[in-house]
DNA sequence: AATTCTGTCCATCAAATGATGGAATCAATC
DNA sequence: GATTGATTCCATCATTTGATGGACAGAATT
């Protein structure tokens, strides 16, 4: 018998997995009121009462959408607390930018739908905010903005904002950014890191400047 | 006879004025699938049939939306430069946080609109794209990023970018920030304008740091 | 072999939505 | 006062959209 652990865990190309993938993939591209349930259907090439049986209403889908990218954030930012683990801020500025931007640039969806979930007034999706909370309480420690995770102050949670949102920004917004750039994908990517590390690290390093 | 000019600048509280000025804020909050020409006709108190006289079809209106939005911008930065001229840059950066500030916590809805406008995947408002390039290139030049305006290079429009959007970010997700730092409206601004200076202002002054 | 369960599709529904024609109202002009 | 033009609303349409009931097929279980 599966346990509920392996339960959750869809084979990537069950049925459900495959309308949860595509769903993510168009939310992102159209936001939730830009999307309905027969382009979803239609892209996965099923009837949509087979999208409706394995996930039930288009809310729900959704919210399993952004569940699944609040999860796929919190194992990146694990992955970059290892890395660099010990290190000073401005390498540990530096990886993460490197690691964030490459990831987003291979998941071009997430970073709109990060976007499209922190910024549209529906705030149907109170779960999730308090998994970006957490997050983003981690990274203020994580910073050495916070001692306590449980209490971040005001300005160390904005801090972290302005990073976290200037990554997310460059990839959400890159199918406007680029071709104003006329950049290849590759160029723009390269462009997109230096630009943050020369804004990002020069306001956190300033006490000891590393020049 | 009223000028061309003259009939372009609507009555403030003309219907057709009052119908611009309604679907904007609706726009900015849900987006232009979020929205329904109902809606926006419910809020003004009239009957659809009166929104689709003045604007035609949703997709006119919300074009309309967008080109006063730009025009607003256009605005804005203008009265920028007008305050900063001859400013060394550290001012500069400064005044214009305060002003953009000001501005859009003032008008909520502007920050949200650029969002949408720029990282929707619907691109249907090249014109609208063009504007706002040239506006980041008239930044480029003021911020001393760029030369000549035609030719802004990748870099320099990177970094304007990075400025720009972390400025209408902070406006645009206010209703998801603030809730999570727990301060009320002029507390969230005050700690907005400093969080974006301490960020800002070190990257471009540190040839000739103020401290 | 019969039964049950799971997954899929077809047909269909009710509501929402964008849009329009035409009547009614009202002010300006003749 | 009649006429014209601009504005507004009511009634209505054709599509789109979210959602469901039920038939059907195949696998698993008895």
């Amino acid at each position: 018998m599966p346990t509920a652990l392996e339960k959750a865990r869809q084979a990537p190309d069950s049925m459900k997995a495959r309308i949860l993938s595509t769903a993510r993939k168009l939310f992102g591209e159209y936001g939730f009121h830009g999307v309905t349930t027969r382009m979803i259907a239609k892209e996965v090439g099923i009837d949509i009462s087979t999208l409706h049986y394995h996930w039930g209403e288009k809310q729900d889908l959704y919210e399993a959408v952004l569940t699944d990218l609040s999860d796929e954030i919190r194992g990146k930012l694990v992955e970059i607390e290892n890395r660099v683990h010990g290190q000073p801020l401005a390498v540990r500025l530096e990886v993460a930018i490197d690691v964030m931007c490459d990831h987003l640039f291979s998941n071009p969806e997430s970073a709109n739908l990060m976007l499209f979930s922190h910024f549209s007034k529906n705030r149907l999706t109170s779960e999730i905010d308090e998994h970006m909370t957490r997050h983003l309480a981690n990274i203020a420690v994580a910073m050495g903005l916070a001692v306590d995770k449980s209490q971040v102050p005001p300005q160390a949670n904005a801090r972290v904002l302005a990073v976290w949102n200037s990554v997310i920004n460059f990839a959400a917004g890159e199918s406007f950014f680029r071709p104003m750039m006329r950049l290849d994908p590759q160029a723009y990517i390269d462009v997109v890191k230096e630009t943050l590390k020369f804004i990002l690290i020069p306001a956190f390093t300033r006490e000891s400047p590393v020049n």
